[in-house]
DNA sequence: GTCTATACCCTGATAGAC
DNA sequence: GTCTATCAGGGTATAGAC
């Protein structure tokens, strides 16, 4: 009786019925409420665990299996690609999609959905780091990363508009000849980049509601 | 009586109600059925005046104001950034924002969503081969085209995110960065920017519902 | 803790006078 | 063409037995 979520992703928030998520868990309104004081309660929970999701299955994974950048970037694009439509049936932009539906009230939920951006720009920033030592101040790595979390969020958009990950595959290549031309991490470039593992998880199965 | 159709941007389709719009453009409910067969026609005459919006007072401003390409990116990054929250209250990613929301039903929508889309893409496209002459296919410009406005929706949903538009300032510039390592559009970096022209268009105010 | 049944409200949409 | 009044339905959430 926990394994349903993904809906938010594949319909939106406001969209996605209580009823709907029930069914699909099979469970009935009294056990819900008795679990979540409300839906905006259930919709904090979802964003947490997946908070713990990106860091422990795609950035923990991205740091483990590859201590060079560009094996890290690649991990990290390659999670967008296949957790974003049409290749994983049922996800939009992983979190980014709520950021527009979520208005004036929810401001706690938003909250939350910039929690979870600073922390993966905060840890494709350590990557940065990790990769050259020459950034002048703290703010530059910071920055970049952003930009680069930004361009793939952005990229998944069009894709699940699109109906192809072809922006996201391009996004990829572009931030790799953007960060091999500011020359950084000029090690990892050595030869071509190791296959870039797929994904730990299988399918879409975070047990959180 | 038609004034009305940033809501959608400021609050998500699904949670604004019809009877929201029409308080807030004074009409009532019989003048709106008058007009729109349902909530959903609204919409997709939303999405084509915003598609048209885009196209004159953004892209052709661009066009006409600068013949440089640097000019001209520096002309549409700056709409993203005046046209998104916080700088201009109710707004949200320009269209993404919709793409996350509008599930299975709805196709239509998308579809034109992902019609404006195309439709910018291949402006920017444009002015790259406008810039440079020597790319080998038509593909690659329309690839780079992609990625540039892919990171811009990105960035603009982290600026809503985070209530603060630096996201876009900063993806502005590492366009920039990316275009010039690109040794494209060389002759347009002869001396600064121009002074990058305040929107034409002053407030929020597209005219259709 | 989980079930069924249901209250209550707000939604999109309609009817029909003017 | 625009108004007021209203419907039918689905939404979130609750009540109370088991």
């Amino acid at each position: 009786m926990r394994t349903a979520g993904e809906l938010f992703w594949s319909q939106g928030y406001a969209q996605t019925g209580v009823s709907s998520i029930m069914k699909q868990a099979r469970a009935t309104s009294g056990s819900f409420y008795h679990f979540f004081s409300t839906k905006e309660d259930l919709l904090l929970a979802v964003l947490d665990a997946v908070g713990e999701l990106i860091s422990t299955d795609i950035l923990e994974t991205a740091e483990t299996n590859s201590r060079d950048l560009s094996g890290r970037i690649s991990i990290l694009t390659d999670a967008y690609r296949t957790r974003t439509a049409p290749n994983a049936p049922g996800f939009g932009v992983p979190v980014g999609t709520l950021v527009g539906e979520l208005g004036p009230d929810h401001a706690e939920a938003i909250r939350r959905v910039e929690k979870i951006y600073a922390m993966v720009v905060s840890r494709v920033a350590d990557w940065l780091i990790d990769a050259d030592n020459r950034w002048s101040s703290d703010d530059d790595p910071r920055r970049l990363a952003g930009f680069i979390v930004g361009a793939l969020e952005g990229a998944s958009m069009m894709a699940v508009a699109g109906g192809s990950s072809s922006p996201i595959d391009e996004c990829a290549e572009q931030i790799r000849v953007h960060l091999e031309s500011l020359a950084i991490g000029r090690s990892s470039r050595a030869d071509e980049m190791p296959p870039p593992e797929p994904s730990v998880t299988e399918g879409v199965d975070w047990k959180a509601w």
